[in-house]
RNA sequence: CGGGGUGUAGCGCAGUUGGCCAGCGCACCGCGUUUGGGACGCGGGGGUCGGCGGUUCAAGUCCGCCCACCCCGACCA
């Protein structure tokens, strides 16, 4: 034992580790891995800043894990950072587990790949661009397809060389219109990212179940229920896709769940059934006076009609790209029946459209539609999308685009027709599921991971080809799947924490054992701590070791705040009573050790901790 | 991008109809007392009052422009 005081740390750290304690004489030292809070950088905090909302939030700052720069731009503080290992640990051994090999690929990217996707046209103000200084177009990487699939055209000649699964867990942009929620929300972050590599599409879906299972297999090692859901291939592009949800209120995401036969959505592609009505014979159109009906609640109520007897007409404004890439706006006139509601999502697909949004009542008013009572009936040059419910629908009543009227009895392809039939509906809470008929539910969810069937999108696109067994050059089927590192932090977070903080699982606890020390008045105990502490750190039991000076309160509370699953009592009180008190963040009871048990008995229950941590979860099907 | 809100010490906040040295709690530093659930006393340090411009004898306070952050919506993974 070492008993200088204020002597340089013996460990690497080179810091000077002897810490005089509060009215006490004795000063302790180095040991194998250590780390106080007395010397932590960052402090904890009773009050939250104000601004922030959420609990992950709130908690996480106050407890000193992060800290905010800018609109969703933070910085890990060492808390974090240590989870964040702890995480990108668990994925990395998933991954490798698949046959993935890392990678790395970089941030800032020349724009000319994207360019040859097309991408650098398609994606709006999002994606963070700049010049360098020799004037070329620069890209922050939002997503590495296009550096993956640059890659892939310079490395993989050979069906020998596949299939293939590379990875990097890397810095991400996002120009995000609107953070929020604290680290669920944000503009900058990381993620893990990994590209599948196939000859054919047998060999993609192959991956891609794969990735399905270990994704599971990530989020329950962190100790986050998640449900996948079918989902938007969105900018990705390519044939399928699904997403994991973690299922809360605070959730940006609608989902659409079926008990019954499991189907499963994002609101943005589920489906519903629609069950057409019983055929009518038309009658002849009647021009019927509606005043200040301009709604179709107002409407149904004063002629006396069921919703689903109108038609509902929403005017929208598409930004769509012609050949040349450039933009036109295009009025598009959505038609779905009165009792349903336009899903966007859909509406854009169908139109390849970039951006849609309403469109104002001048714009309505040009095309000769009467905002309010408009419909497609009589009117040319406008663009219409009708659900495929509409033809299927007969009688119905719809804007006689004059101020103050309805007409009666308009049908399909005799009063009016369209350019696109097909689904356009936004599936509700309460609708049918398209499998089963039963009805879904809709509940909110966060987004914490997506993988992705991208085919051969980015393969033809830049030219990523190989020569099968019989000399023939194919393009490589590609796959690509992605979890956002912090964002699975924060919902971890949200979903492991009480009143009094967080409460980490012990797989990604930033340390297993939060070690408070409460000096005596008629003992010294700052031996026995350094022996403790030594004796757990030599253990791999990594223990945070509250020296500082401050009350016993002070110091169960920043305990309780941080939420190390396992918190042991140096005391007084405590030694008196044979030993150091044990207490698990979860439970309320706590127990006396004996010292020399000590770091037997923590081993033993972090052990049990860790399995139990790891949630069984329903996966499902594809 | 539209609507709403907030900017005063590290965090949370007060600051009246414009008025003299800009305050409170927590946190921080020093000394002492205390020591098992956010202790106490005494003494300290810390502020371009978001920025720029204007009105005025005088601006944290009134006016204009701008910026930042938060919330709702649009949008987005």
């Amino acid at each position: 034992m070492d008993d200088e005081e204020d002597g340089p740390c013996a460990c690497s750290c080179s810091l000077p580790c002897s810490i005089r304690l509060a009215r006490s004489n004795l000063t302790y030292f180095n040991w194998s891995f250590h780390m106080r809070l007395s010397r932590l950088f960052g402090q904890t905090l009773r009050e939250a800043p104000a601004e922030s909302e959420v609990a992950s939030h709130q908690l996480l700052v106050r407890a000193g894990f992060i800290r905010q720069l800018g609109a969703g731009i933070f910085t890990s503080m060492p808390l974090a950072q240590r989870t964040i290992q702890k995480i990108t640990a668990i994925m990395r051994d998933e991954i490798n587990s698949l046959g993935g090999q890392e990678i790395s690929m970089p941030v800032v990217q020349p724009a000319d790949v994207w360019k040859e996707t097309g991408r650098w046209y398609q994606i709006g103000s999002e994606m963070g661009r700049f010049k360098d200084r020799a004037g070329r177009d620069m890209v922050l990487a939002m997503t590495h397809e296009e550096v993956v699939a640059d890659l892939v055209r310079g490395v993989i000649r050979s069906y020998r060389q596949l299939p293939a699964l590379v990875y990097h867990i890397q810095t991400k942009w996002r120009d995000d219109p609107r953070p929020r929620a604290g680290l669920i929300r944000v503009r900058e972050f990381t993620m893990l990212d990994s590209y599948s590599l196939d000859r054919d599409a047998v060999g993609l879906d192959l991956q891609y179940q794969a990735h399905y299972d270990a994704y599971f297999r990530i989020y329950a090692r962190c100790g986050l229920p998640v449900v996948a859901v079918q989902a938007d291939t969105g900018m990705m592009g390519g044939k399928m896709a699904h997403e994991y949800m973690y299922l809360t209120p605070i959730g940006e995401d609608s989902l659409l769940f079926c008990d019954n036969c499991g189907y499963s959505a994002n609101r943005q592609v589920a489906k519903v059934r629609k069950d057409p009505p019983a055929f009518e014979n038309p009658e002849p159109l009647r021009k019927v006076a509606t005043p200040q009906a301009k709604t179709i609640e107002a409407l149904a109520d004063l002629l006396q009609v069921p919703a689903s007897r109108t038609a509902k007409a929403v005017f929208i404004m598409a930004k769509v790209e012609d050949e040349q890439g450039n933009a036109n706006d295009t009025l598009v006139f959505a038609i779905v029946r009165g009792d349903m509601e336009v899903n966007e999502t859909k509406l854009a697909n169908l139109l390849r459209a970039k951006e849609l949004r309403p469109a104002t009542d001048d714009e309505i008013r040009a095309t000769g539609a009467v905002p309010g009572y408009a419909s497609p009936v009589g009117l040319s040059d406008v663009t219409v999308v009708v659900d495929e419910l509409i033809p299927l629908s007969y009688n119905l009543v719809a804007g006689a685009n004059e101020e103050g009227y309805h007409l009666l009895n308009v049908n399909y392809g005799r009063d009016f027709s369209a350019a696109y039939v097909t689904d356009i509906t936004a599936a509700s809470n309460g609708d049918a599921c398209p499998n089963c008929g039963s009805p879904l539910s809709l509940s909110r969810g966060v987004e914490v991971g997506n993988i992705f069937k991208l085919g051969t999108r980015y393969s033809d696109a830049l030219g990523c080809n190989y020569l099968d067994e019989s000399g023939v050059s194919k393009p490589v089927v590609m796959g690509s799947y992605g979890i956002g590192v912090g964002r699975l932090l924060a919902c971890i977070a949200e979903e492991h924490h009480d009143e009094r903080g967080l409460s980490w699982p012990a797989s990604v606890a930033p340390y297993p054992i939060h070690l408070v020390f409460l000096p005596g008045k008629n003992l010294d105990l700052t031996g026995v701590l350094a022996t403790l502490e030594r004796d757990l750190a030599d253990a791999g039991l990594e223990p945070l070791v509250d020296d500082r000076v401050e009350s016993a309160g002070v110091k169960f509370n920043d305990a309780d705040l941080i939420g190390l699953p396992l918190r042991i009592t140096l005391s007084e009180r405590a030694f008196n009573q044979g030993g150091v008190e044990f207490k698990l963040r979860k439970s309320d009871q706590a127990f006396i050790v004996a010292i020399d048990a000590a770091v037997g008995r923590a081993r033993e229950i972090l052990r049990s901790l860790e399995d139990s941590a790891s949630i069984h979860q329903d996966k499902g099907t594809i």
